[in-house]
DNA sequence: ATAGAATCGGAGAGCTCTCTCCGTTTGCCG
DNA sequence: CGGCAAACGGAGAGAGCTCTCCGATTCTAT
């Protein structure tokens, strides 16, 4: 997923392995400390020199986003899945459900998937997202699973509220699971 | 509220003066770009030098406390007030409500109350905020209008989760109201 | 009006953060 | 093994932030 820009010339092999180190650190750092975690702090877990990291990485957002996009484009990836199950309702809820269970344990994810836009604009990841998930939507509220007035815009603000409230409930005790109640709001009243 | 520290002395009228308008332009400031703003904006935003400001309030965070505080208060004063209705699940509902309306229209009171404590270590007013949430969850609960397995603690994360939602349900259109689905969440299911 | 206290203004100290630059070190190939 | 391109390290520029300090200014009591 890297910004290889391939079939220049290949990297040489202490670079290629110190390129892994700081993608598998920053993915730490990432996981436990956020989007607010600095470039250089990064670095000194890694044990490189800030320039090092720079070589690899032009700027900080470029790092980020080297660990972060592949995860999302696999919700994309298992939205698109699912949209052909039998069950229309279960496969809805299992991917939210599915998303927030995923990115609750990460808070830079968290972070990525509550602030504003993905990406940096002029990507469209955030519009396949969207759109992956409309489709789960539309085919849920066809067969009555979920209620009719929720746009995919609106589920996906109630994915980020989840995310706020699943991980702060986490942190607590986890016993109860915020994505229980708020799934329960997204049902259908018909019943 | 106020650091008065009253029957000291009484200040000078300018200061007065002074003191409210950084009041009023931190309101304001708070208000539209939220806990992040710098303490030199609101100074420039108020015409004043920054160590006017200081003068008045001895950090960045007295003075948000001292816009903001005021605000939560009335939050749980509200929440004594309904204690006693009649209807307690109308009750619970309404204040639920009520506080999502406000907040979301002030960007800083949301940073406020989405963060981990409303205050600096060593206040109450968290715990007041809970306790008085818990009181009338638990009247609701009492007269079946509440799922019965949510605790104080999972409401005020499904208030944050719900403000996450709404204020960027607001930003797109604000047709449909996220609190609304939220609410229905935790409606009892025994109907 | 005037002295003296209260208040103001803003330069700047000290911190953190992103990112650059270049001297030093390291791997690679003939 | 020798030489050179590639990669490394970290000092430091530049920007932004919180907060301090003290000379300049303004109010007020007499």
């Amino acid at each position: 997923m890297g910004d290889d820009h391939s079939s220049a010339r290949p990297l040489r092999a202490d670079a290629r392995r110190n390129r892994e180190r700081v993608l598998q650190i920053a993915q730490e750092a990432l996981a436990s400390d956020g989007l607010t975690i600095s470039f250089d702090e990064i670095a000194r877990r890694a044990g490189f020199g800030v320039g090092t990291v720079y070589r690899h990485f032009p700027t900080k957002e470029a790092l980020f986003e080297a660990v972060l996009l592949g995860r999302i484009e696999r919700f994309v990836a298992d939205a698109r899945a699912l949209a052909t199950a039998e069950d229309a309702g279960k496969a809805f809820f299992a991917w939210f459900a599915r998303v927030t269970e995923q990115a609750v344990a990460n808070q830079a994810l968290c972070d990525m998937l509550e602030s504003g836009s993905v990406l940096r604009p002029g990507s469209t990841l955030e519009d396949d997202f969207t759109a992956a998930l409309g489709r789960l939507l539309t085919r849920a509220q066809r067969v009555g699973a979920v209620r009719a007035d929720l746009t995919a815009h609106d589920v996906r603000d109630l994915l980020r509220g989840c995310l706020t409230a699943e991980r702060r409930a986490r942190a607590r005790d986890g016993r109860l699971r915020m994505t229980d109640v708020i799934c329960d709001g997204m049902r259908a009243r018909t019943s």
